[in-house]
DNA sequence: GCTGAAACCGACCGGACAGTCGGTAGGTGA
DNA sequence: TCACCTACCGACTGTCCGGTCGGTTTCAGC
């Protein structure tokens, strides 16, 4: 009994980890397909037989570690729900919470959209449906709110919360990251440009 | 001389339009590496041996159709780089134009970015150009304009195009698409939501 | 220190698939 | 009608890679 009371990870679990972590790594900088098993054993420092006895196939480990993430995210993401204020200030907070993840978490984001097509059947149902409980539909939430309240003009909640995940999207590919410098400014843009539009003001208003 | 003096497609370029064509519909349907050199061959009615005699490679094959879809629509959206008249009409015209097209040729615009990363080196580097050539940069060049005519607030027009693009690909998806009814209703919220953000309106402004 | 089970190893298997190659068909010019 | 060339055929090959399986190591409990 090495682990007495405590919560110590076992050894098992401490070889899953490993194996989650290096696979992170790997399907962070190339797509599913080029990310090799061997890989990934051998980042992990275990071999492929090792691996298997962990998870089941490829796939399998590839969710565990998405559905991981995602509602790591999703409880995250839900303080941002939960609070009071306006629905700015709230899209605020939540936006920054994302643009302030180490860079590895922020980026596992885009994965879901990457590989998504290269699933199907039950496992590429959960995948999306735990995306969704973490991002979209927490925005939309936030979102309707806001439409309620009648601080955002009326109109469809998930179109709205679609247009804005697609515009922080935006601002963390490499050359939008590059020109707007802080977190600030990427938080400003995105907010400026999803609640006043990129127009001039008409006259006699500040920015 | 089967040719005379007309320009009648050869036998043998009628042949590699066929598989062209087919490749078109597969690729729009599956992902890259779904989609086997068998299924291309079948579709189009040619064997792979017939098909390797036209082409060198599967990824020829898949650069040869974006880049001959990618120049057309260079083409197409250059007439609303070129049109005169405000910057929300201009660029309300190249959407309208995007709209507009056939579902599979509009449906190609996504290719490049689901496709990209299966790529490498200057074959890759030849498809981001040809993309960027025929979609960013043009955007860019309208929404450099409005903003030396006073039309749109100050800022990076590198940015703001890709967030435009980002907000069109948004209403093109199956569920926006099915929201918003007719290409007019796109078209209106794209540019609403661009030019004057998400916002109610303060007071007295007509929307 | 013995035992049984879980963790881990790594050579091997089998299917999938891009690309090849020796050959045939059909049309064209002399 | 003969020679020749391009278009086209389809069985085959080589390779890559996910997954397997018979074995060895480690370790907890007795």
């Amino acid at each position: 009994m090495s682990q007495h009371l405590t919560d110590l990870p076992t050894r098992s679990q401490a070889t899953a980890a490993r194996i989650v972590a290096a696979a992170r790594g790997l399907f962070v900088a190339s797509n599913y397909a080029d990310v090799k098993v061997d890989m990934i054993a051998r980042a992990a420092q275990v071999t492929k037989g090792g691996l298997y006895h962990h998870f089941a196939s490829k796939e399998n480990l590839y969710v565990s570690m998405m559905l991981d993430d995602l509602d790591n995210k999703r409880r995250l993401f839900g303080q941002a729900v939960a609070a009071t204020g306006s629905c700015r200030d709230r899209l605020g907070r939540l936006t920054r919470d994302f643009l302030e993840l180490p860079d590895e978490e922020r980026e596992l984001t885009r994965l879901v959209r990457r590989d998504i097509n290269t699933f199907s059947g039950a496992e590429r149902d959960r995948l999306v449906r735990a995306y969704q409980k973490a991002l979209p539909e927490q925005i939309e939430a936030i979102i309707s709110d806001g439409i309620r309240d009648g601080e955002l003009a009326p109109g469809d909640a998930r179109v709205l919360s679609w247009s804005f995940v697609a515009l922080v999207e935006v601002v963390i590919g490499r050359y939008a990251d590059r020109v707007l410098g802080s977190t600030d400014a990427h938080l400003d843009y995105v907010l400026d440009l999803f609640f006043n539009g990129a127009a001039a003001e008409p006259t006699g208003r500040t920015v």
